[in-house]
DNA sequence: ATAATATGCAACCATTTAGTTGCATAAAAA
DNA sequence: TTTTTATGCAACTAAATGGTTGCATATTAT
């Protein structure tokens, strides 16, 4: 199931706090995008890795540095998936509700 | 951060099965609810527990079983997140749109 | 009363994860 | 051309995770 691997994916400070920082739309760099996360350069690039791994976040080399950019159709199955466990428990309410309307 | 909690739950295939299970609405118990998992009782337990943990599941001692449920609530942190990156990604699309027609 | 069922608690183990440090290299800046 | 910058790769460690087994206990069914 890929939505598992998103889910765990975002499943971490850091490495949510690194989507949060692409969500903006500016451009980053493996640099600028890791700094400040108060782990060392390699445990963030290990991070921004999983977020490759799992389709959320895409890497682009350019010449010394390498852009990073968001995957924003990734997000949709995630939204999907909660969208549907909503529907499914909405859908149980309103069952619900017209047994005790019938009485 | 309460979100990274919550995805950290969902992170996981027998934990997202137990919650598509808990999502229609049927009642369960732990006992049913873990069943067909190929775990043992008690791994499927733990994995319960962290569902629990994490505020998606709930647990109601009822005699000599125990009910469990879903907290559909909890689910609405995790859709708010989503929705707010792809509205922040969104926001850059359009910013970006506008610069173009400027030209 | 006895047996079966649904559960809890704790110890243990193997693997994965999150993090580190050290070293290497190509591109850009001085 | 020398130095700085942005990056990669690999080995290592500590802690967390996912899983197990064994034993205990209260409730329900026979």
């Amino acid at each position: 199931m890929a939505v598992v691997e998103l889910f765990r994916a975002l499943g971490d400070p850091n490495r949510l706090e690194i989507i949060k920082r692409l969500s903006t739309g500016k451009p980053y760099t493996i640099n600028t995008v890791t700094s400040g996360l108060d782990i060392s350069r390699q445990g963030a690039r290990k991070h921004l890795q999983i977020l490759v791994d799992s389709r959320l976040v895409m890497l682009e080399t350019k010449g010394r540095d390498t852009r990073v950019s968001l995957n924003q159709k990734r997000f949709d199955e995630g939204k999907a998936f909660i969208l549907d466990i909503e529907r499914r428990w909405d859908q149980r309410l309103e069952a619900l509700r017209s047994v005790v309307e019938s009485d």
